[in-house]
DNA sequence: ATTCATAATTATTGATGCAAAATATTTCTT
DNA sequence: AAGAAATATTTTGCATCAATAATTATGAAT
């Protein structure tokens, strides 16, 4: 009955992530006051390590801190979310100019094959999203700069705060497919700049649509 | 002798801004560890504020956290270096075109004087870098992104690890002068592909002349 | 003499308790 | 009855305390 056997992380990481868990599935709404007392009842811990926890999401941006009245749950109105695509896709249309002039070919395949995946997928929204979201941030990885991963990846679940997230509304996934299509062609033709043009586009379109 | 009474920030706050001007003045050197029991002594303070400062200082990317090893200053590489550079031109040449797009006039006069300010400090060194980092932090402000001035902020922070960290090294005063005096004429100008160009220059300058 | 194991010391991590501050409630006064 | 003041309750924030894990040192055995 050991799970505390393989426990690499430590345990305010633990709550950190059950915490973005109830974030994301707004069983905390955003704007809602979080009760430390409580969320330490339910998981039976302490104070101190949910405390660090918070402190760890603040940063992401997913709580807000204020002075001497708790956390709340970040709300995200409508600029933000606009500020927020734009600079997925400054960073994004980035990196995917670097992959395009940098990568090898057995990462190309790679990214090839997670694309097919995901037009195979098109049927499931929610397996589409899964694969999406993983093309992505692989994608970020071969770009292989880790500061730049990282602020797309704090990015990206700031924008889960908001219903309309999805970068890809129910009507958008063919569309969505096609830009990915543009870009992937672009990738093989090894044309950097076609690459970023493309994916700053699919950024651009997911916008309008959610906007 | 209260300095107490007048905090409207919260302890850990206060310490992760004192940590903050330790490690920046290299009295924290890059790699070592940091021993909590010596600062919360130093400080007067127990573990718990600083833990969260510390919490808060690896968000930003200052303190690296290792398991059950505890906290130590982050140690930056040439690569890193490069990478911070590549993003923080990327992403301050974005906000110059927002800038040069949207700017009031009134914006415009406000950073043309500090533009003048630093001018006239070119010949003090440490002056010359704090009207620098006002005037890019200004920019920012009026580029009016709070999640691109955010992660700029940081990337600063981190970038000033390093010792070649100055985007401007002894030599480079007066060209980074006239590259900024050039930003200043575009975005008087209000040409926004310009202005960004140009500020882009002037990073991919400054990150020659350090590395 | 070297290596492995065990024990002890040291440091991190988590829990509990207390005090100060803020908010809500109740009472008193006008 | 309405508003203001005072009190009570709730909650944050900090400190102290206990336990767990890791590293180092010491000793024994091969």
């Amino acid at each position: 009955m050991s799970a505390v056997s393989l426990s690499p992380r430590a345990l305010y990481e633990e709550v950190a992530e059950l915490l973005r868990q109830r974030i994301f599935s707004r069983e905390l709404e955003p704007g809602s006051w979080i009760d430390e007392l409580k969320i330490a009842e339910d998981y039976g811990i302490s104070r101190t390590p949910l405390r660090e926890a918070l402190k760890v999401l603040a940063a992401e941006g997913l709580v807000t801190m204020k002075v001497r009245r708790g956390a709340y749950v970040t709300e995200v109105n409508e600029k933000d979310l606009v500020d927020i695509y734009h600079l997925l896709g400054l960073l994004e249309s980035d990196a995917t100019g670097v992959v395009a002039q940098h990568a090898t070919d057995e990462q190309l395949r790679e990214l090839q094959s997670l694309h097919e995946a995901l037009e195979s997928s098109a049927q499931d929204r929610d397996r589409f999203f899964a694969i999406n979201e993983r093309f992505h941030m692989r994608l970020l990885e071969i770009a292989d700069n880790r500061w730049r991963k990282q602020m797309v990846a704090d990015l990206r679940k700031v924008m889960k705060l908001n219903r309309h997230h999805s970068l890809l509304k129910s009507g958008r996934i063919e569309e969505s497919l096609a830009e990915h299509r543009a870009v992937m062609a672009a990738l093989q033709a090894r044309d950097a700049g076609l690459a970023r043009q493309k994916m700053l586009e699919h950024f651009r379109n997911g916008l309008e649509a959610a906007a």
